[in-house]
DNA sequence: GACAAAATTTAGGCTAGCCTAAATAAGGAT
DNA sequence: ATCCTTATTTAGGCTAGCCTAAATTTTGTC
């Protein structure tokens, strides 16, 4: 069906589709900043895609793009790589959580069919990733997740950690340092209002953790109701 | 050390590897012939290839090149990728072995130093790859390796399978179809001049085969002193 | 040793993807 | 409504890698 697209077309169109699930429309800003770009290559690259027969965005002129189906199926057939890579890199290969975002990066563009369905195999048809992303299945359907921040809960309401942005290295293995990982269940101590800090008890470590928001925004949780 | 090389840098060294082994000097439509593109497109890149510092072949015009050490030491770097990924392919995906080789031609440029240990060390670190081929160990040495060919064995003469050259899917599924695999025993029954036939008999296997001399040339022998 | 065939290089051109600098459009404040 | 800032697009340019067609060199044959 689809013929043979660019490992940076296939970036693209992951990229405006995350966009899209927070931001509605893509920019080209957002695009530019999010690939480490200059924005005068975007408003090229989002033009050659919006005139592709199929076209894989539809855009407008100085109002960004959204995805076309035939573009979000493109960018779900990618997070279905990157993400099922992610957990088989992770729990195949004995990866810890920080560093399979980036090797996945690479690997999605690369692999066949026959390999995804291997990996997808081998994990038992797994719907979430390391850190929680749900992975859409073989029919490019996406597993509801959790949407609910961290950052919105307050004193006396418990959880669980669903799902935490899998972008920064760094925090990611402060965050697993804390026991702050999907599944791990909480219960919220404090809050400060102004600087937005919330602070949790993770069920299992010794003391609680006080979470800016800068953190809190990047931790998705299901809350429990009690 | 070595920063960044593009794909196509990698897959030109790995061509020039192989085809000086067996050749020596590797010709501009020798190595245009391997990676399928004109010989006009050859003289470019291998021209860049000479001027890079430091150079990564020793380019005579009109002569073809050879790998300089750099360019030889990124070559092995990428047979080990490949063959590395060939196996673990083969052994913990399942793959069959005819469909090994197009995989690891993709993936070979893209896995980080982490993955070839990783892998590495959940193989075993293996000598071999599914057809024999020896692997580069981690500081790059190459195994010994059989460079008998099948074409040269005559009647009563009898040995092990070592190695079968890979390119070839519809070849490799003949042969294992036959039972032709690496470390199968077997003894020369026939020749015939001329048309330079071999026919053998596997280990296990009801009947004897005649092979080709097309196909005898791409199989490697350790020959039995017998 | 001349000459035709084969191999190789040169010349010119193309696409994908990036860049910077300059021009223009949109949006917010007054 | 106007001004200013910010976002976006346009214009022009660059490299990597490929292509074809034409020129040139090498090589094998007589
Ligand atoms: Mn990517
Ligand atoms: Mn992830
Ligand atoms: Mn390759
Ligand atoms: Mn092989």
């Amino acid at each position: 069906m689809r013929d043979e697209l660019t490992h940076a077309v296939e970036d693209y169109l992951k990229t405006i589709y995350d966009l899209s699930l927070t931001h509605g429309r893509a920019s080209t800003t957002q695009i530019a900043e999010v690939l480490e770009i200059a924005p005068a290559s975007v408003t090229g690259m989002i033009k050659r895609l919006s005139t592709t027969r199929p076209p894989l965005v539809e855009y407008i002129k100085h109002r960004g793009v959204i995805l076309t189906p035939e573009g979000e199926r493109v960018a779900l057939e990618i997070i279905r790589h990157h993400r099922l890579l992610e957990l088989f890199l992770y729990e195949t290969l004995g990866y810890s959580w920080d560093k399979v975002d980036a090797e996945a990066d690479r690997l999605e563009h690369v692999i066949s069919e026959e390999f995804e369905a291997r990996i997808a195999e081998a994990l038992g048809d797994p719907t979430h990733d390391p850190h929680g992303d749900p992975i859409p299945d073989k029919n490019l359907l996406m597993p509801s997740h959790a949407k609910l921040s961290l950052r919105e809960m307050r004193p006396d309401q418990c959880g669980t950690i669903q799902r935490v942005r899998d972008n920064d290295p760094d925090l990611l293995r402060y965050l697993s340092e804390q026991g702050i990982v999907p599944q791990a269940h909480f219960i919220v101590t404090g809050y400060t209002p102004f600087d937005n800090n919330i602070t949790i008890l993770v069920d299992g470590q010794p003391k609680a953790v006080v979470l800016g928001p800068r953190i809190t925004r990047q931790i998705f949780v299901e809350q429990e109701n009690g």
